[in-house]
RNA sequence: GGAGCGGUAGUUCAGACGGUUAGAAUACCGGCCUGUCACGCCGGGGGUCGCGGGUUCGAGUCCCGUCCGCUCCGCCA
């Protein structure tokens, strides 16, 4: 049994026993002494050899690099002229007693202390990867953080109850994760993509407070931020308001940053609704760290004869807008600004006008840009004054439908943003909310539900929602930090008569909805309360909170781009026999 | 489905104009040094240049295809 951790043995130890398993991480022999790194979970700390213990002695000489030791030996300072304040291991020393060899290891495939290994090494020996103390560190703050969410739920009167992980496909959202059943030959059951129906059934079950740490499945492609499984916090309330329930979140937050990182998030949290965040900022998850915002400019372009510009500025559907980089003339090459056509171009952008801002009191003369020609002289004197230009700036234009001069823009404001150090602050939570009921399916000619099909509307009256769709808001709230969406939700539909509407507007049928949802339906009938909830996305969250760039950084095991495990080589293929058991033939044997 | 970057000793990379035997660092093995901590010095072993095809007298290098890793778009109610 160990006595201590080697990340605990500091000066207070000095002249005490103690005993240490860890990994051996480098051996030295000078001055006949041998010196070993002890490393375990919590850090490292050196042990000495000397001869004057020959049977640890001996062992000692055995050690390679990553054997697993146990060490039995005394603290002690380091002698005079050896110390070394600027190494953890710099002050003080175990004079190692007792040593024994665990086990032995094999030349591992890469050092420990490298912080420049290949992502895909890694992730073959994540095993090894886990033991670098950076990871070490990660997943610890990760269960800290997940014990502290678990006290405060708890300790609101929230009941942490599981569902099932093998229920039904889902028609919408994402596709699923499938599991055949060898009961119900030709049947499946679908991996959760989150547990939504099943927690507004317990609240109907009369659970008012449900919470649950729970791992959801979506089998869409991967990008930094989305793993095919992820950990979700879930949460549903009876009886609650989006005030009362955004408002309980947000303690809940501010909670956990001040006893994890010891960080005092803003209080209380800002709001900004949809249309707002759009106009502004050409995002639904703003980063407010930046201070740049979209300009309108639409109302200004309207009589130009600059058809590029003319022609969103009159269409209902489409914007004209800017985005002024302070200082960008200096800041940006030439290069970097003709960067940035490629960069809106992956947005759908066609291309990126753009003003330099060389001397705003010649007029037009003082501007350096392809389209200043096009445009009068008033208009060029109301954008300046609009986006607040000066000299030295650069002013960037997008001009197409919204949604192309919001995913553009808001993407390049991001982008600049970064790449010219105008990041502000380290922590900007924001509420994003009222976002719309509906979004137009311009492919399939039909609406969406932009949240889900439970979601409630602000309209209470299911008539006046159908005639007005297009303007419908909806009750529900996303919870953004720096950039990132980290949480979401809304007060849902309890009533048959609003769910019937919200169907019959995304275009399900009577029919179609008691196929796939009648067992909800069902339960709204027998007395369902009024309730809503939010689910967090615990690996961005824990991300962001550990300063990684990427979820994979803080799960144990987590999957490459082509949602497969290096590590297991899963998914493989499996045996006739297994395949036999559940009735499936495979078309094509590859 | 699409765009970009990458794949060469165990690891991280160089080599790219086609031309002897493909290098460095580190790791590994052996020897020396001996209070070191990126220790130092000497020596050694280690390569299907992701894979397949093509061009060529000759391919790590050029062309085509393909697989894998990463970033992004689409997708993710």
């Amino acid at each position: 049994m160990r006595s201590h951790y080697c990340g605990q043995i500091n000066e207070h130890f000095i002249d005490t026993t103690v005993e240490l398993c860890g990994w051996a991480h480098r051996r030295r022999d000078h001055g006949g002494v041998i010196f070993i790194d002890l490393r375990d979970r919590d850090g490292i700390v050196q042990v000495v050899i000397d001869p004057d213990t020959p049977e640890a002695f001996a062992n000692a000489e055995r050690i390679r690099n990553e054997y697993v030791v146990r060490v039995k030996g005394r603290v002690r300072p380091r002698p005079a002229g050896t110390e070394n304040p600027n190494l953890p291991t710099g002050l003080i020393e175990v004079l190692g007693l007792e040593l024994d060899i665990l086990n032995r290891s094999e030349p591992i495939p890469f050092q420990i202390e490298d912080d420049d290994v290949s992502e895909e090494v890694r992730l073959r020996y994540r095993y090894l990867d886990l033991r670098r103390p950076e990871m070490q560190l990660r997943l610890r703050l990760r269960a800290e953080i997940v014990g502290t969410i678990r006290r405060f739920m708890d300790s609101h009167g929230f009941l942490d109850i599981e569902t099932p992980m093998l229920t039904r496909a889902t028609p919408e959202g994402a596709r699923d994760y499938l599991v055949p059943s060898r009961t119900y030959p030709g049947s499946f059951f679908a991996l959760p993509q989150s547990p939504q129906l099943f927690k507004q059934m317990l609240m109907v079950a009369g659970f008012d407070r449900y919470y649950q740490v729970v791992r959801c499945f979506r089998d869409e492609d991967l990008r930094a931020d989305r793993q095919p499984e992820f950990t979700q916090l879930d949460v549903e309330t009876s009886f609650m308001d989006e005030e009362q329930i955004t408002g309980l979140m947000e303690n809940l937050v501010h909670q956990l940053f001040k006893t994890v990182l010891n960080i005092d998030l803003a209080d209380p949290f800002p709001r900004m609704t949809y249309a707002e965040a759009m106009q502004r900022y050409g995002s639904d998850k703003p980063d407010l760290r930046i201070p740049l915002e979209l300009i309108e400019l639409s109302d200004l372009m309207t009589g130009v004869d600059f058809k590029v510009f003319a022609g969103p500025a009159n269409d209902p559907r489409g914007r004209v807008a800017a985005l002024c980089i302070p200082g960008g003339a200096n800041k940006m090459s030439r290069k970097e600004i003709d960067d940035c056509t490629e960069f809106v171009g992956r947005y759908g952008a066609k291309g990126l006008a753009y003003i330099k801002v060389n001397d705003i009191s010649r007029g037009p003369e003082g501007l350096q840009s392809p389209i200043v020609k096009f445009l009068p002289p008033e208009v060029l004197t109301a954008v300046l004054e609009r986006t607040g230009a000066a000299n030295g700036d650069v002013i960037f234009f997008g001009a197409d439908t919204a949604r192309v001069v919001h995913d553009s823009l808001g993407a390049l404001r991001v982008h600049l943003g970064h790449q010219l150090g105008m990041v502000n602050g380290d922590w900007a939570p924001l509420w994003v909310v009222h976002f719309p009921m509906f979004e137009w399916d311009e492919k399939e000619k039909r609406w969406n539900a932009l949240h889900h099909p439970f979601t409630a509307p602000r309209e209470d009256d299911p008539e006046a929602l159908k005639q007005d769709p297009e303007n419908g808001l909806s009750r529900a709230y996303d919870l953004v930090l720096n950039g990132t969406e980290i949480g979401g939700g809304s007060i849902r539909i309890h009533r048959q008569d609003m769910q019937s509407a919200v169907f019959e507007l995304l275009g399900i049928g009577p029919e179609e909805a008691r196929t796939k949802f009648g067992f909800l339906l069902d339960a709204l009938q027998y007395g369902c309360p009024p309730h809503g909830g939010i689910a967090f996305g615990l690996d961005r969250l824990v991300m962001l909170m550990v300063g990684a760039t990427s979820i994979r950084d803080v799960m144990a095991f987590p999957k490459t781009q082509t949602a497969a495990c290096l590590l297991t080589q899963a998914p493989a293929p499996v045996g006739e026999t297994q395949l036999r058991d559940l009735n499936i033939r495979l078309r094509r044997t590859p």
